[in-house]
DNA sequence: CCTTTACCCTATATTTTTTATAGAGTTTGT
DNA sequence: ACAAACTCTATAAAAAATATAGGGTAAAGG
């Protein structure tokens, strides 16, 4: 299941994705349309940022804006940087591989081989569909 | 991520499965095998018994045992019984099914439709894939 | 029939992760 | 100078996952 933090995400980045017509957005604005707390938000916003997502401007007529085109914005990019792995085995992991602490060998080991279709087949998805996808629906 | 409960399922299932010629195997030796608590295990083989996967006996002799055939066992069974949901979003679950909170209507929800779509390709996998296939390897 | 073995069940404790909050900086426009 | 608004780090609260405890119940075997 994606997290609470995932999903604030795309809610603001649906937010921001809307009002591109204006030059900056405030995190108050996004809180309160999706009853957000404001602080939680902010955090989210700052990491958004430091990916490379989104900018801000500080001070008086501040706020956040999307630097990239929506279409630029897979929903993989997305989740990893909030929810971390997509994979549902560590050691499949393509981002954030780390061994199976109890497990031998990942030759040997039969959930692997199913764990890698399973992410190929998620990723397909998830790297071919982008925030515009999601835009186009609302 | 799969939780710990579920790995341990699965290794649990795989342990069985390898020693389906003897009548029935002890908690303690799945436990030790694999350096599992052994109270820890016992609720999860526990809760595979209550879904019909294992068998057991009581009194001296006792222990668990594989009640169906590894091919009739889909992965996504087990997962779903340990993890909960596979699904991505709780208003996509085919299982767990509640509606997102946060979101005013699924019809105009862009991320619901996408993870429909990843929730179908992961089931494809996991409702295929068997026990079987797992012991296939290993 | 009695003792031992080993599963059955429920409750509680511990640890980790997630979610939320707080408050002091820093930058910017007027 | 002042106020608006993002930046950053630390901490707290809540929830979930993991682990432990201990008595209950059934069956085998002598």
């Amino acid at each position: 299941m994606l997290s609470k933090k995932t999903k604030y995400a795309f809610h603001a980045l649906t937010y921001l994705g809307k009002h591109r017509d204006q030059k900056t957005v405030l995190i108050q604005d996004i809180a309160e349309e999706y009853g957000i707390s404001h602080k939680f938000l902010e955090n989210i916003l700052l990491e958004l940022k430091k990916a490379g997502i989104l900018g801000s401007k500080k001070g008086k007529g501040g706020g956040y804006y999307l630097i990239k085109d929506p279409i630029d914005v897979p929903l993989s990019k997305v989740i990893r940087l909030l929810d971390g792995p997509i994979a549902l085995l560590p050691c499949v992991s393509l981002n954030y591989y780390e061994p199976c602490i109890e497990c031998k060998s990942e030759a040997a080991c039969g959930l692997n081989k199913v764990m890698i279709q399973v992410r190929d087949e998620v990723l397909k998805v998830l790297e071919n569909k982008t925030l515009a996808d999601i835009l186009d629906k609302e």
